[in-house]
DNA sequence: AGCACGCCGACT
DNA sequence: GTCGGCGTGCTC
């Protein structure tokens, strides 16, 4: 309360460190800094403390102050980084990340710590020094434990847990312990390794120049360490560094010569640590800017003089990208970084090339593939303000000291919102927040901007940059919407594929041009059912249909992963003619060998794309022109660009349009505006083909006619009568329990609580649709409120004070409360 | 999150 | 009777 008054006059008594710790706890906790540590302290440092009974962890100096706490504090055990890890801003992103969310700052630190930066201890148990070979008086599960150790010698309580197939073994530790059989330890390391390589360099016999002149009379005796000597000279003056294999290689040495050649002490050798992320020198120019691209960059570079976020609203080809670049080389040349975020999928893409070739190692790659000690080296070139980024969400965490430029692409993109663990930011959004805390200019690019950033720009927020015509004067495709309903001339209906897809199909592959057909749902059939009884195969965890999956016959769960094979026959009444009902991928695919039997078809959905390199190898596969068709799910739609596609078909524009969402109309749009526009890039009109039972539906119509203006204006319309985002604010509160009526009764609780608070701005609690998840049961609120500065930081401290208080009623402490600000 | 404490059913 | 289950509270 009055701590922070005090927090610079650290006068003279202990100094105290408030400690982030990465668990989903609420505050920050209050160590001792022995004395040795003071003065080179510094916030935004790893300490290693201990926490509860035995564990050490990693934790985050948040806060430095003179202030004792009324408890009695345990001490810092050792400073982990000499430097701070984490700057003041990102120190403050996270408070307020926490805050504007509602979770806690472990949740924000175990998000935006690469894991091999969190560290924490794990219990060792190891046989003590009164082992011997037969020891009396174990019972059965210490003997197991014991007979375990002879043979592993080190073993986790995890492992522990494992052998005895019990949850609390700790009985049967205390009681080895105590007999000091065993010994327990605490493992506390840093997993971070540097990586080393074994190189050479000149040794004491050749520190001045005339001494390595002279040297080549040491080894004139032997040919190899002539060659060898020789080849040094040259190639250093090359290199940064020689390592000892390359040495060899390129001389055909044995390491023996070179040892040989240490020991006249010609070389030495030692160990130097080597990037694992170093990039290539940039290979290209970025090209000539169209006339539209440097009108936009001019309108661009106004608005962030004048302090503004840009909106740079772009139709697909207009060439956006292009003018990302010229923003970026600009920032980076005056020595400043850029964080350019996309929605994870596009990543593989070519974008990224793109980017690589004009910047190269100048930026880097934060993917989902890299490995941990990657993220970690990524963290510390960020830190030391060298390199710009390119990566998701996540890529925000990064320790940006020279932050200019924030660029979030595809910035209408629902996955940059962070759906299951907190804290579940929305990326753009946390984004335009880090721009403004360094004082960077923030670009957002989309065909189709989301209707808040639409608002944002028209309310002068941000400023508006439109290109309309696509780089190189390619035409939009042509949009044509077939009626689902729709007969070939012999009078019979496909429930597929309608005629004019058909056709559109076949001359695209025969003008030797590519197809991409989207279908929004994976799988065979997301329906297996008995059509006697209509009994349908549900998951066991969840309150949803399995899915039926044909390539590994099997049904799966699309929310938790649960897969069985399918029943022989009908549980209920015995019919064994199962059936499958709906329509995905797979199904697609495998119509589509029967219609289309020459075509090379591919399927692209997360099924087949879930190896490391399956994604890219059919990216690959399709640019290269081995694939006519490739059937897909929302992949297709994101950060594609090949060159020769003729045609997109929609399989059911119905399904997307169907969805009971606020957003539904507003999504199913840009899904289709930007499925669209991957046909026909270069030279060619492209065609989209959309099946439709309602084919006159409003979003339709402004997808054919590609009238964003339309579509959005209407939208804001709706959103404004009815006050949904962003004309209003949303939470959702979700309860999730075991026990339905567990669940239901701290709803009825909660709701009470909060509805007494917000009146008419509570809705529900209801069961949502899908009411079981994971083997949770849910219950589902919305608080609706007005989009008022002030109104928000009350409502959220209304619901974290209920969520306190629920969590202290008997029989309720088990109910998990999910806060989700701003729901997508 | 983990872990210990405390109170209740099914087993030697 | 106790072993082990789960619910509850606490960790600087």
């Amino acid at each position: 309360m009055t701590r922070s008054a005090d927090s610079h006059t650290v006068d003279s008594g202990t100094v105290y460190a408030d400690v982030v710790l990465p668990l989903a706890l609420a505050q920050t906790y209050t160590y001792s800094v022995p004395e040795e540590y003071v003065g080179g302290l510094r916030e935004g440092q790893r300490v290693e403390v201990q926490f509860s009974r035995n564990k050490h962890y990693a934790g985050i100096v948040r806060r430095l102050h003179g202030t004792p706490p009324g408890f009695k504090t345990r001490p810092i055990l050792s400073v982990i980084d000499v430097e701070p890890l984490l700057t003041r801003q990102q120190l403050e992103l996270w408070d307020w990340m926490a805050d504007y969310y509602c979770c806690t700052l472990g949740e924000v630190m175990t998000a935006g710590l690469p894991s091999h930066l969190k560290m924490a201890s794990e219990t060792i148990i190891t046989l003590g020094p009164l082992f011997s070979d037969d020891i009396p008086d174990l019972n059965e599960d210490e003997y197991l434990v014991v007979e375990a150790l002879t043979l592993q010698s080190e073993l986790s309580l995890k492992d522990i847990r494992d052998i005895l197939q019990r949850k609390t073994v700790y009985p049967v530790i205390r009681s080895l312990l105590d007999r000091h059989i065993i010994l327990p330890k605490e493992n506390f390391v840093d997993p971070y390794k540097a990586l080393e390589v074994k190189c050479v360099r000149f040794g004491p016999a050749c520190r001045t120049e005339a001494e390595r002149i002279a040297a080549f009379d040491l080894v004139a005796r032997s040919e190899k360490q002539t060659a060898v000597l020789l080849e040094y000279m040259q190639y250093s003056r090359t290199q940064p560094y020689v390592r000892r294999a390359d040495l060899s290689k390129r001389t055909g040495a044995s390491d023996a010569v070179l040892k040989a050649m240490v020991k006249k002490e010609i070389f030495e050798f030692y160990d130097r640590e080597i990037s694992r992320i170093g990039g290539e020198e940039a290979v290209a120019e970025p090209g000539p800017l169209s006339p539209q691209q440097v009108e936009a960059l001019g309108a661009v570079r106004g608005f962030h003089a004048e302090g503004k976020a840009a909106l740079l609203h772009g139709v697909t080809g207009s060439g956006k990208t292009r003018v990302y670049l010229e923003l970026m080389q600009e920032v980076i040349n005056a020595g400043r970084q850029v964080l350019y975020l996309l929605p994870e999928i596009a990543l593989t893409g070519q974008i990224i090339k793109r980017l690589q070739r004009v910047l190269g190692d100048r930026i880097m790659v934060y993917h989902s593939r890299l490995n941990n000690m990657e993220r970690v080296e990524i963290w510390k070139a960020v830190l030391s303000g060298k390199t710009s980024v390119v990566g998701p969400r996540s890529a925000l965490f990064l320790p940006f000291t020279q932050l200019g430029l924030v660029v979030v692409d595809e910035e209408h993109d629902p996955s940059f919102k962070q759906h299951d663990p907190n804290p579940r930011y929305n990326g753009r959004d946390v984004a335009l927040y880090l721009a403004r805390q360094h004082g960077a200019r923030a670009l957002l690019g989309s065909a189709t901007p989301s209707l808040e950033s639409w608002e944002n720009a028209r309310s002068g927020k941000y400023r508006l940059v439109t290109m309309t015509e696509r780089f190189g004067g390619t035409a939009l495709p042509e949009i044509v919407v077939a009626d689902s309903r729709e007969t070939d001339e012999k009078g019979s209906h496909h429930p597929f594929f309608t005629p004019t897809l058909l056709t559109a199909m076949r001359q695209t592959i025969e003008r030797g041009e590519q197809v991409i057909l989207f279908q929004n749902r994976r799988g065979f059939a997301p329906v297996y059912f008995c059509p006697t009884c209509e009994w349908t195969v549900e998951c066991l965890n969840c309150d949803v249909s399995l899915t039926y999956h044909k390539f590994q016959h099997r049904l799966r769960c699309h929310c938790c992963g649960y897969a069985t094979p399918p029943p022989e026959h009908c549980p209920a009444c015995g019919e064994v003619q199962l059936k499958l009902s709906g329509t995905g991928t797979e199904k697609i695919e495998d119509e589509l060998k029967i219609f289309l039997p020459e075509a090379r078809i591919a399927r692209m959905d997360l099924d087949t794309t879930r190896g490391k390199h399956a994604l890219g190898k059919l990216i690959d596969q399709f640019e290269v022109g081995e694939l006519d068709i490739l059937v897909g799910t929302q992949m297709v739609t994101k950060g594609l660009d090949f060159e020769r596609v003729g045609l997109v078909g929609v399989i059911s524009a119905d399904q997307l349009l169907r969805f009971p969402d606020f957003r539904a109309d507003e999504r199913a749009f840009q899904l289709m505006l930007q499925v669209a526009g991957r046909a026909g890039r270069r030279d060619r009109q492209g065609r989209v083909v959309i099946q439709a039972h309602e084919g006159s539906h409003p979003v339709l119509t402004d997808v054919l006619a590609a009238d964003y203006d339309n579509f959005i204006q209407r939208e804001a319309r709706n959103r404004q009568q009815h006050r949904f985002p962003p004309y209003g604010r949303m939470i959702r509160i979700q309860l999730r329990h075991p026990r339905r009526a567990t669940a239901e009764e701290g709803a009825k609780l909660l709701g009470k609580w909060l509805a007494h608070a917000l009146g008419d701005r509570l809705e529900g609690p209801f069961e949502p649709s899908v009411a079981r998840l994971r083997t949770y049961y849910l219950q589902d609120m919305v608080i609706r409120y007005s989009a008022a500065p002030a109104e928000g930081q009350r409502v959220k401290e209304i619901i974290r004070r209920a969520s306190a208080q629920l969590a202290t009623q008997k029989g309720l402490s088990g109910v998990r409360i999910v806060v989700d600000v701003d729901p997508y």
